[in-house]
DNA sequence: GCCGTTTTCGGCCCGACTGTTTTCAGTCG
């Protein structure tokens, strides 16, 4: 089988939707492959091996013509139909989609015209003046693109989710306490609680929507204006994030934070059922759509009446990804999300004795603090030297500093005692299984070779879910969020290993990583895998990750029943020692 | 290219803002 993963699909789909974009073909041919692509990405099965068997039929969104390109691709490793696009134009043209300001039209533009399919071509074009002369194009056209050339080598586009909270809460704060502002909420990816996000959307209610602009641009974290008009204004921060607000009536609040929240897909199947009912939906209001419709519901005042009044339970934000969430809310059956206050402890912490900053006890009391009644620590096994990994003699000191812990703290509150066992690169333990058994539980992850091919690094991995001594796999996938990959997994074949042996998937909820991606949740709920939410902290602050762990969890689809650490401490330590037995 | 409780053909979301225009095209979300 060729070396592809599900990116590989994604990849395709949309490359294909940008190349026949710079070709000017049907706008809504264009648009069936990025759904297309949309689907592969948000699908909640193993679509790369449905692909492969051909099995793609009936998938919505998903035609004859993008299922025979997709079978082609995930069984030969190539597509001659995009390879054949590709060929007319260089391979940098892609990166000009990046600059800010131009889309496929002023790219084929620029590529016909002036032969530019390169940023670095772009540059030249525009400081020669050549770029000015071309129809549609201007002065402050050529001035504004070698200004986004600018910003985009010195700002990043996409930021982790820990980036951008600060500032999103601060300026949320900031137009809630505007005199003129009833309500106002971050929108957006956000809100939906993505690992990453582009921008953060602001939205706000207010009479006086010329006051709230004024001010909105006015605070010391602003870096620059890059839109303003009476119901819109784009602003940059300082940290390189762009930052949009607008402004609505208070009757169209409701309407427009469920427009701006999307995801697109989602508001797509919105509006089409919408319609069923005889309505537009757009970011303001209901509207008839003739004179036989049914009268517009009233009375919208927020989200859950917008849902209601289309026969949908409320949707949570985190669900809205158009990958069936509508269905479920219409049918009754959408999950209970998982709350935080569900949280009653966690597992995967380090201290002093491997990477961590705080010790034992400073650990144990910050999660006393958080009202935790439980915190597993699981500092680094011997072999991850470059962490300070304990060996067997510094591991049972440690067992024994957390056994007088306990003998303090019993009975409201407990520390497990743990470790974060390296899986080798043949799949064995960095402990001995005797070593392990006296351990309250572990947490097993890789930290080296991450290198090795999908079917080496999986049956590494399934070696390590088989050990009974393995209680569940640490960030199963190794990803660091925008700097650093996942290793190559199949990850299917990981869940049915470990609903078969009861073993448990962490999410880890670092912001860098929120691994096992959320993804992958709703298909491991339905095998029947537990998540343990851990914020693999490494600082008394890192135990707040626990916060983004759990927005993930839930745009996962998983309910309390779904999430080991909500058991009470009573609880999990009879499911912590029936699994030592 | 996809889809169908009006349909196998004829639709497919649309509003805000900018810049180049002189009424609109392109981009963005």
């Amino acid at each position: 089988m060729p070396d592809i993963s599900r990116e590989t699909l994604i990849g395709a789909l949309e490359q294909i939707a940008t190349l026949l974009e710079l070709k000017g073909e049907n706008p809504f041919k264009i648009r069936a492959y990025r759904t297309g692509a949309e689907t592969v990405r948000t699908y909640p099965e193993d679509i790369l091996q449905l692909a492969r068997d051909n099995q793609l039929t009936g998938i919505k969104g998903i035609g004859e013509a993008l299922r025979d390109k997709l079978h082609i691709l995930a069984t030969t490793g190539s597509l001659p139909f995009l390879d054949k696009l590709k060929a007319e134009f260089p391979d940098t043209i892609f990166e000009l989609f990046d600059i800010s300001g131009l889309g496929a039209k002023k790219i084929a533009a620029l590529y016909s015209e002036l032969g530019v399919g390169s940023i670095a071509d772009l540059q030249r074009a525009c400081e020669s003046g050549e770029a000015a002369k071309l129809a549609g194009f201007g002065e402050k056209t050529a001035t504004k693109l070698l200004e986004a050339i600018a910003t985009r080598a010195s700002f990043a586009d996409t930021f982790r989710v820990d980036q951008v909270s600060p500032a999103a809460r601060e300026i949320l704060e900031y137009l809630r306490d505007h005199p003129d502002c009833s309500r106002a909420e971050v929108a957006g990816s956000f809100r939906r609680g993505k690992e990453t996000v582009h921008d953060l959307d602001f939205l706000a209610a207010s009479k006086n929507p010329a006051a709230i602009m004024e001010d909105f641009v006015r605070p010391p974290w602003i870096h620059s204006v890059t839109a303003s008009g009476p119901t819109k204004t784009s602003v940059r921060l300082h940290s390189g994030v762009q930052c949009d607000l607008r402004v609505v009536t208070n009757a169209e609040f409701p309407f427009a934070l469920a427009y701006f929240t999307g995801s697109k897909e989602h508001n797509i199947q919105l509006r089409a059922r919408a319609l069923k009912h005889g309505w537009t939906l757009n970011e303001y209001r209901f509207t008839p759509t003739g004179p036989d419709s049914p009268p517009v519901p009233d009375e919208i005042y927020d989200e859950r009446d917008l849902h209601r009044s289309l026969g949908l339970d409320f949707i949570d934000p985190a669900l809205r990804e158009g990958s069936g969430e509508i269905e479920a809310a219409e049918a009754g059956t959408l999950p209970r999300l998982v709350e935080l206050e569900n949280l009653r402890g966690t597992f995967h912490n380090h201290t002093t004795a491997s990477d961590g900053h705080a010790s034992l006890r400073q650990m144990a009391e910050a999660a006393m603090e958080l009202g935790l009644e439980y915190l597993g620590i699981a500092d680094h096994s011997k072999s991850s030297f470059q962490a300070n990994g304990l060996d067997e003699t510094r591991l049972r000191a440690q067992l024994e500093e957390i056994r007088a812990l306990n003998a303090e703290y019993a009975p409201d509150f407990r520390l497990f005692a743990g470790s974060e066992v390296d899986i080798l690169k043949d799949g064995s333990l960095d402990f001995p299984d005797d070593l392990l058994a006296e351990l309250d539980y572990t947490v097993a992850s890789v930290h080296n070779v991450f290198n090795l091919p999908e079917a080496e690094m999986t049956a590494r991995i399934l070696r390590a879910v088989e050990n009974p001594h393995v209680t569940m796999l640490g960030h199963l996938t190794g990803r660091l969020l925008l700097k650093r990959e996942s290793y190559a997994l199949n990850i299917p074949a990981i869940l049915d290993a470990c609903a078969a042996h009861g073993t448990i998937i962490e999410l880890n909820a670092s912001p860098w990583r929120l691994d096992m991606d959320w993804r992958w949740w709703r298909m491991a709920r339905e095998k029947g895998v537990k998540c343990s939410i851990n914020p693999d902290a490494h600082t008394i602050h890192g135990l707040q990750d626990l916060w983004y762990g759990l927005r993930t969890a839930r745009k996962g689809w998983l309910t309390r029943q779904d999430v080991i650490n909500t058991l009470p401490l009573g609880k999990i330590e009879a499911v912590l020692s029936k699994r030592r037995a």
